[in-house]
DNA sequence: ATATAACAAAAGTCAAAGATAGTCAAATTA
DNA sequence: TAATTTGACTATCTTTGACTTTTGTTATAT
């Protein structure tokens, strides 16, 4: 544990109880003597979905940040991580949920509400990113239904 | 709860007793020690339409305010209804018929005839109606239905 | 009696102030 | 060079209060 981010992690980890966590942005950082941004900093580098956290946050009076911790099988992960990647083609996105569907992993339901999310004609942009927003939106509609 | 919001959210939650509850605004405000505007605020973020509450209710003497939770076949109509409009193009309605025949909301018979009712080619004239036509037409067979 | 005016008793609106959290890039450090 | 630290600026949610609108009641004039 080198950094304040090191330790700020450490704490975190240290304090998970049930799976859950919830804090104060602007107190941790009081606590540990630093910026705000240093705790984003800290949940965007150590807490990320490949990771296995998610990170949930409300702004305002009563704000908060809640990280919490998912459970997945390594077969699901592999899917995700090695399968999707960082940016997938819609056929290839079909393939893989035909896959989760054929082996009772999400509902046909789930695969057409699924597959309008991320057909070509919902993501076109005026720019070259239909691939990598994607894979974001495919991995995060799947995190959320295994979480 | 962490917020004046959020307590009143739970308060009112809590005495719903038969999906409708009235109350003053002021006796309330009174109650929890902040300004009538801050039931107001509660109200329209935490009872709206989208999550099931109707929110009616009269100024003057004898004024109140009614919160009713509305069952999910008025929601839905509503979301229907609205999503109508005026005008609307045969894909679009497709998706809407599909999506009510996958909640059980119509049968597949009744899918068909209404899909046939609507098709473009049935709905064809000289004049640029189509789609006004094929609302009113949607709307009506939709509202007998569910009347 | 009836219409009207004045007042009182609600609820509504809206914008400012307060309280958090997020973003991004420059500066620093390992 | 890459990771970390910092802070100025932004976005969002909540709280507050001054001002407005609506409704019911009571007094007054006809």
């Amino acid at each position: 544990m080198r950094t304040i981010s090191d330790t700020i992690e450490k704490f975190l980890l240290d304090n998970f109880s049930n799976e859950e966590l919830e804090l104060s942005r602007n107190e941790l950082a009081d606590f540990f003597g630093c910026v705000p941004s240093q705790i984003n900093y800290v949940l965007s580098t150590r807490f990320t979905l490949d990771k296995g956290y998610i990170v949930d946050s409300q702004r305002g009076g009563g704000g908060y940040v809640k990280i919490k911790k998912i459970n997945i099988d390594d077969k699901f992960k592999d899917i995700i991580f090695e399968r999707i990647g960082n940016n997938i083609d819609y056929n290839s996105a079909c393939c893989i949920l035909d896959n989760l569907c054929r082996n009772g992993k999400i509902s046909e339901e789930q695969k057409v509400c699924i597959t309008s999310a991320i057909e070509p004609k919902a993501l076109k942009t005026p720019f070259l990113i239909e691939n990598d927003l994607r894979a974001k939106i495919l991995k995060n509609i799947l995190y959320k239904i295994y979480n």
